[in-house]
DNA sequence: CTAAAACCTGACTAAATGGTCAACTGTTTT
DNA sequence: AAAACAGTTGACCATTTAGTCAGGTTTTAG
């Protein structure tokens, strides 16, 4: 509303020694954000209260909504996040590109991801099992052209006998499938190893199985 | 909401022309139970409304309130019901089965009751995905049995130089994340296939490229 | 230095919602 | 038949919570 003035006008040039606006601001909002991510996995949305995002944040309530108009608002902005979060991970993968460490790379880069922001994960999915109100266009246009695109080129792979994979898209939602899952099911896992969190050794060892599993079930080993 | 008309009331004993109220009771439970099902996975616990699983059934609000304490009770009702049917789709696995068979069988029968019952898989999602907080004494009792079971199982399997897998509590995540992913995610997956709800030919096309992907990963064929 | 702009926040309000209850109707038992 | 019991429901209440706002403080620009 009234938030969306000036916005880099100095960049690098800060001799203030207190904190300029743009820091307060730029500083605020991620904390907020951050601490709405958490809010909205532990409660979902309707679960959630400003409240809690604020004592989260350590601000007062009414600094929330000072920096996002209301909740909606707020959850937009951390789906959002999200969102260019998992366009940055993205791979190249063209028809000349070599299968396996295309695909390896996919696994790994994807997997590490799950890892290192579970919470991202975790409130995707919700967002999605819950109907995807909220990401309809995301879902029907970026994500849609990327999925085509990349089943295009895994067909074209095929056709040259480098790959033994005829359905793309299977292909694709196992992927998604096995390396999301360590971090939405982050609790059950974590209880069936006898653990209280993941530890630095936990993503290696998913990683030493997945890989070569999926290689081997692409018939790429 | 007044169409609630007499259904067999034959079962065995019944001279009555009106509903005994053992089917009043097991009827009206049974439509709650469903409606509430449905409202706790689109809206999840907190924005599931009373108001709105009873409009959903076709009850008036306090009727809700007459067969079920509170809101907590019947989630947690809905809960169980959940967990009974997991408990059903149990496959029976021993050291002197044949890997291929087993595995076959339990990927068919997880992709199944994905397919036949999406709602009930996203409700026990969102429930774990959440810190799985009603799901604590299940998960930390008959859940993690039966995997250190199985994995026992799969370790003698390996060591008889029957399967290629060194680390069976992957595997089971891998099985469990590849066929539920398809009742979790149906929103997104039937909109990247172009549809608006899946076909009956939907549950095929994911067995017939997930049993032979998995069976290749785990070098069994 | 000063005025404007941006930031901050305690106190308040309106709406939503879980849960209760008393009065009622229908069923079962004796 | 009639008492006892089970099911039904509109009206009500207490609590929670998103959102507002007026008046404050701090930063910035001229």
């Amino acid at each position: 509303m009234t938030q969306h003035n000036q916005k880099d006008e100095t960049l690098a040039a800060d001799t203030s020694s207190h904190r300029s606006q743009q820091e307060i601001r730029a500083h605020n909002q991620a904390l907020i954000l951050a601490a709405a991510e958490e809010e909205f996995v532990l409660q979902s949305y309707r679960g959630a209260t400003m409240q809690g995002i604020a004592d989260r944040a350590g601000l007062p309530k009414a600094n929330i909504h000072y920096y996002f108009k209301n909740k909606k608002n707020l959850y937009m902005a951390v789906l959002r996040s999200i969102i260019q979060e998992w366009n940055e991970g993205l791979v190249t993968m063209t028809v000349d590109s070599d299968p396996k460490t295309v695909i390896e790379k996919f696994v790994r880069t994807k997997l590490h991801q799950a890892f290192v922001n579970p919470s991202r994960h975790k409130l995707f999915a919700i967002e999605v099992i819950g109907g995807a109100p909220h990401l309809h266009e995301f879902m029907s246009t970026t994500m849609k052209e990327w999925v085509h695109d990349k089943a295009e080129v895994m067909k074209a792979w095929h056709k040259q006998g480098k790959i033994g994979i005829t359905d793309p898209l299977q292909l694709l939602i196992l992927i998604w499938a096995t390396t999301q899952r360590y971090a939405e099911f982050e609790i059950e896992i974590v209880g069936l190893m006898d653990k209280t969190a993941y530890g630095a050794e936990d993503e290696k060892r998913a990683a030493d199985f997945l890989v070569p599993f999926i290689l081997r079930g692409c018939g790429l080993q």
